[in-house]
Parts: structure tokens; C-alpha cells; sequence
DNA sequence: CTCTGAGATGTTCACGCTAGCATCACAAAC
DNA sequence: GTTTGTGATGCTAGCGTGAACATCTCAGAG
């Protein structure tokens, strides 16, 4: 209540309270005996004052810090967020607590980022990816702690790895849409070199096409803006340049939806004329007037699953090293079940 | 590169080099003077030991932490994500860094998250909203440091504040809406104990409304699930039980999308018959068939003022206590303009 | 009445770093 | 040669807390 400028310190609450520091210390960690009345004496000083613990002073002292640094390339996708709510659900069961950092899809920027996480010395480390620069590799097995690559299950993980196989996704898409019957088929999606999960989902959709003798017919790429939007655009741009399209596939369901609500707008018949899907599995999608076809990333379970393999290691117990996830398909109303 | 269990300390970097660990300390901080030569062999030193400096203890030391708290209700709509982007966009240009917390828009994991947070001893707090818990009111007090609630300006500040009115924002909508000729109006929303700022519009909206001597004649309230498909059954619930409605006014762009989608599929005149609006100008609007009316809330530029407020005061410089921001209307293609 | 032991409380020191000052080397000025 | 100043470097003392150990108290056993 009282408005101090200089910090509040276990001194404080002790002389408030009468007994020493230590004694403070042990009832604000409720660790170690303590008397109740001794216990009511501090918890009133310190809640009078307003005390809040320095939790720096408290992890220099004790050599352990409750953070999980989770590095993500963005927020403002749907993705990351839902992975985000699936490690939070399973950390609110421990002392753990996650702190984000975001990259923006920049290797230099995840670089950084990790580097002033680790400079917490956090507990763990959960990062998106297996792509990383040379030094953020070095970082991390260096840091010595537990480190899981969430999302990607195509490479070789520093320490362990929780994601799905995006080859095998854009593979599995393919092999659907074929089967479907669909023959002029277009790829809608961002620009890839910064997206390599998007770029294998990518390269296993053609390598099953090719092995059909079918190659992608049109292709756009995109990055920035609204999603929907662009889907919107795009779709009327390959459409303009290719009438014949009889498929397209998005790289994401934001603009696979958008790519739906223009394709109704022109009153074209979907799936029969031209068939969608896309990839994520996103919530959104059900509001649409129609299901879009799509792949669950398996989001929310990724996080969760990150998250209680950082939770046993700090632990001690040993774990899983890798867990690979297998995405559903859904058909939705935009592709043509066999 | 080497991998070491136990962590590496500024001495270990001293001794590799050959200097003392104040002067390690110095290069690693480019501050003071330290001759080109041992600057060079410092950084040698420490990149080949991998060393990451512990901020731990370096914030202990110089009671400095470079941390800014950002404690937000949601990660999972649009609008805070962006907030944030507007924070990290100015904390960017300084040494200053963003942790963001999340409540749920609970107000006891809000004072919770809060008491983490400033455990931390950060530079700064940015908060979503005016109403907080007694508890936490105290702490941001007792804290010493800069506090700015944001999003909100209807209500007093416990230090600084920027935001936009959401009750002018409720009456703005409600005249023009009865400016447009529109009669028989509907309310659908969250489920607002919770959300205080979409209770402030409602409340705007609906004294406006009662000056004309009209009362909202339906409303609908829903919590979780997806917003867009929320918006989609509430819409036709509502017109289910009154369809003489001609208005809909939505809480969030989001449910009002579902709504828009809704009537057009069932071939409803939008605005003719019915118009429609929400609220917060979300970018996903943009790739919607048709333009819903809504109203900026101004996000972006909310996230950077309080940014801004914080890195000055942390500077020492005066600032703004309180900015009150203008959300623009915008008429769309739902919202007959007079 | 003394002894024992467990619960309650206190003391000391280290955690890894930085502020502030002390020291040192060396070149320019006298 | 001596002085002086300045850049370069080192030393010491904490920062606020928690681990480990030391001490004290008091009830119950003998």
C-alpha cells in the first residue's frame, strides 16, 4: 500500500515482522517448518507492505529458474497460438512458466532471441523448426538444458522433437486428390524460403504427383497482407491465367479460405468444377459456408506434448526423444471422396 | 561448442583470455574503455566457449532489468497480437525488451500473472483494461516503476493510460444506425461480466438508442468454441425468434463475419433488409465477400503510444499520462450511410 | 531433574555479475 | 628526468535471495 521508490527486500518484512530474513524467506516458498503464528505474524507484514519477491535475487541464489523460453516465428497466424495454449495447459500443473519469444520467420532474429532467452538460463527451451543457424545450434547444445524442436519431424533434432511429417502430409494431400480424379492441379501459398515447413509440405505433394507423371500446373506465392485476402486474389489470378484448374491446393487454410468464399461468389461448382484444400486444420473453418478440405497440424497436441517432455526432464525422468504426430486428413466439402 | 554440464561463467572467459573478468565483462557490454586487442581476444575467447552472459546475475548486480511486462487477456483473437507488434515495433529501437503474459480475462489469474511478472522486477507494465483486482491496483502502485493500462479510457488509470472510449464507440454506432432509418436492432456478443470493454460499447450503444426511444429488441450472448461459426448460429437464432430485425450489431468483427456469411447464404438483402456492424477492424475482414461496417480500435497505434510512454519514462522524460485515441467508423458495404 | 529429539528459527556464505574506485603503463609536456 | 594525464585494466564490495548448517526451545521420556 505504501508507495516506496526504493525496492522492498526480505529485510523489510523481516523488521516488519520481527523474525529474520531466512524465516521470511521459508514462509513466502511455504518451505520448511515454520509455526502458524509465526507464519500469520509474516504473510500480514509482507501483504501490508506490499511485498513482491525479487525472483532474480531468489534464482541467482537458488541456481534454478521456472522459465521455458518457447521461440515461435509469429503470432498472428492461428498456428502458434493454439500450440502456445497446449504447453501453458500442461506447464499450469508445474512450477514451470513459458515465456514467448518470436522470431518472424527470420534466422537471425531466432538466433538473437535465443540467445537473450538463454541468457535467463531458463529450464527449457521449446523452438519451432529444425532449421536453425549454425551458432543457435551451438547455443542450445551448449546450454545444457532440455531443448525441443516442435512442428517438424523432417530432419535431425539437436536434442528432442515433437511435430508432424510435412512431407508426408503434402504427400498424403496428394495422393487424395489424385485418387479424386483431379488432374490440372495448382499450389497457392507463401514464400518459401522462409517457411520450411510450407516447402515440404510442398516438395512431398509433388514428388507424389510426379510419380503420377502429374506436375503442379500453377503456382503463386505470397507474403504479407490478409490472408483471406490474398487466397481471394490469387485464386483469381491463376484462375485468369489457367481456366482449366480443376484443383488448388493452399498452403494454409486462411487462404484456402479465401480462395473458397471467391470461388462461390463466381458461382463456380466446388468440388465438382474445381476442388480446395488446404492445410492446418484451423477453427475457422467452421464457420464457413462450406468445409474446406484440410490437414490438422496437430497443434495444440505438439504443445502439449513439448511441454510435458520439458516437464519430466526438469524432472530428471528420461523421455521420448522424438514423437511424430499423424496429421488427419478431412475432407470437408471441397474434395471429392473416392 | 563444448559441451559442458557445468554452466560457464564470466571466470571461465577470463581465464581463456587471459584477462580479468571485469574486463571480460567490460567487452561483452561495450562499456568503458578496453584496448582493440583484448576486445578481440575476449570475443574469441567467449565464442569458442560458447559463453552466454547470465542476465541473472548481471540484473542483480546493476538492478537493471531491460524488461517490459505486456499482460493481455487473449492470444487467440486478433486484436492483442497486434497490440504487441505495436509494442515490439518501438521496444525494438531500444534496450528494452517485451514478456507477455496472459489472463484469460480472469481477474485472479490477472493478479497472479502480475505478481510473476513483477517478481521479475521489469522497467514497465502494459495492461489491458482499467478494472483490476484491490491486490493488483496495490502492486502496480507499490511497484515504482511505469504502468499503462491500455485499450480502455472510460475509467481512472493508476498511472498512465491509452486507449480509446468504448462507450463513445457504442454511441458513435448507435447513431448511425438509427441515422441510416434502421428500427428493430440486435445485440450479439460475448458473455460480458468478463469483458468490460465490450459491456462499455453496449452500454454507449444502448443510451443511445434509448434517447431515440428505442431499445435493443434482441440479444444473444455466447463464451468459447469459434467465433466465426458463433456468429453464424447466433444470427440465425436471433432471427429465428424476432425476423422482423433490420439491424445487427456485433461485439467483435469476428462473429460478425459469421453472421454476413450467414445471411448471404440464405439470400438475405445485406444492407437492405438487414444491416450489420462489429467492432475492432480486423484485417481478416478485408477478404470477405462483402465489406462489414465496423469500427477501428485503433490497436497498432495503442500498442506503440504505450510503448513509447514507457522507454521515455524509463529515460527519465515526462510524458503523457493519458492519450485518448479516435476510432474511425467505417461504413463498409453492411451500413447504409444517410 | 536431566536427557533427547524434533520443530522452529537464525547465521553464514555463495550465486555471477557490475559499480565505483584504485592502480598501472605509457606518452606527451615540461 | 620528472610530472601529468589518459586510456587500460584490476580489485572489492555488494545486489537480494536460498542452501546448508548451527542453534535454540520445549515437550515428553527416563
Amino acid at each position: 500500500m505504501t508507495q516506496n521508490n526504493r525496492s522492498l527486500t526480505l529485510r523489510d518484512v523481516s523488521e516488519a515482522s520481527g523474525v529474520s530474513e531466512m524465516t521470511v524467506s521459508r514462509v513466502l516458498r511455504n518451505r520448511g517448518d515454520v509455526s502458524a503464528t509465526t507464519r500469520e505474524k509474516v504473510l500480514t507484514a509482507a501483504k501490508d507492505l506490499g511485498y513482491v519477491p525479487n525472483k532474480i535475487a531468489g534464482a541467482l541464489a537458488s541456481q534454478r529458474v521456472n522459465l521455458v523460453a518457447v521461440i515461435i516465428p509469429s503470432l498472428s497466424n492461428m498456428v502458434f497460438p493454439e500450440v502456445l495454449a497446449g504447453v501453458s495447459q500442461v506447464l499450469e500443473d508445474t512450477e514451470l512458466q513459458p515465456v514467448v519469444g518470436v522470431t518472424d520467420y527470420l534466422p537471425e532474429k531466432e538466433e538473437k532471441v535465443l540467445y537473450e532467452m538463454l541468457s535467463w538460463r531458463p529450464s527449457g527451451v521449446i523452438i519451432a523448426g529444425l532449421e536453425h543457424t549454425e551458432a543457435a545450434r551451438a547455443m542450445m547444445n551448449a546450454s545444457g538444458i532440455p531443448v525441443v524442436e516442435i512442428m517438424d519431424a523432417d530432419g535431425e533434432a539437436v536434442d528432442a522433437m515433437v511435430g508432424i511429417s510435412h512431407r508426408r502430409a503434402g504427400r498424403v494431400m496428394a495422393a487424395s486428390i489424385l485418387e479424386a480424379g483431379y488432374k490440372k492441379i495448382a499450389f497457392l501459398g507463401t514464400k518459401m524460403p522462409l517457411d520450411h515447413r510450407a516447402r515440404k509440405r510442398f516438395e512431398g505433394f509433388t514428388e507424389t504427383l510426379a510419380k503420377s507423371g502429374i506436375e503442379v500446373a500453377e503456382r503463386e506465392f505470397y507474403s504479407g497482407g490478409s490472408a483471406l485476402a490474398k487466397g481471394r486474389e490469387m485464386t483469381e489470378a491463376v484462375l485468369k491465367r489457367s481456366p482449366d484448374i480443376d484443383f488448388i491446393y493452399y498452403s494454409n487454410d486462411m487462404i484456402g479460405a479465401g480462395g473458397l468464399l471467391y470461388l462461390m461468389e463466381k458461382g463456380i461448382d466446388v468440388p465438382g468444377q474445381i476442388g480446395l484444400a488446404g492445410f492446418n486444420g484451423v477453427e475457422l473453418l467452421q464457420g464457413l459456408p462450406r468445409q474446406l478440405a484440410t490437414m490438422d497440424a496437430c497443434r495444440r497436441e505438439i504443445g502439449v506434448k513439448a511441454a510435458e517432455i520439458i516437464a519430466s526432464r526438469v524432472n530428471g525422468d528420461d523421455t521420448d526423444k522424438s514423437v511424430t504426430l499423424t496429421p488427419k486428413i478431412s475432407f470437408g466439402d471441397t474434395l471429392l471422396r473416392k
